[in-house]
DNA sequence: TTTGTGACGTATT
DNA sequence: GAATACGCCACAA
């Protein structure tokens, strides 16, 4: 995956459920902002989590963060599976457990990966928190 | 096209 | 430190 987006983002996306990949305006291809972000969540170690604003300025966007969020909304419709549940807020609360099959799920998955989750908040976030700028090194 | 909304985040009050 | 305000940007209506 490499590359980052900044000005030469696709700007194309089409439907999250649909294909993600886009065409650059050079005929090149590239990865939408939407699988860049399935990418790195997929590479977030086992027992780590991180946040949507971290994978936001490790894309480039920064203040994108809704987006983030907004892409892990199709995430169960994406093939390779996608650890959402170890993505949470900068706040490490589980802000998007509802959105999964089931209000559960998130905590019994994140449970797996011996990370406590107290009253929807991630236990010792700082220690858990995988920064992918940091991590990938990009 | 314009408007509202959102798995967010940071700056103010 | 909690509550608000605002910025962000893709998407649906």
């Amino acid at each position: 995956m490499r590359k980052l987006p900044d000005k030469s983002f696709p700007v194309a996306t089409k439907k999250i459920t649909e294909k993600p990949r886009v065409v650059m305006p050079d005929g090149s291809r590239e990865i939408s902002f939407f699988d860049q972000v399935y990418d790195v969540v997929r590479q977030i170690p086992k027992g780590r989590v991180t946040s949507y604003g971290a994978i936001a300025r490790f894309l480039g966007s920064g203040k994108s963060a809704r987006m983030v969020g907004w892409a892990l909304n199709g995430a169960s419709a994406i093939k390779p599976k996608v650890p959402a549940h170890r993505v949470v807020n900068s706040a490490g609360l589980l802000s998007g457990k509802a959105h999964f099959a089931t209000p559960t799920l998130m905590e019994e998955l994140l449970a797996k990966e011996k990370i406590k989750v107290l009253n929807e908040k991630i236990v010792d976030f700082d220690k858990k928190f995988w920064d992918p700028a940091a991590e990938l090194a990009l």
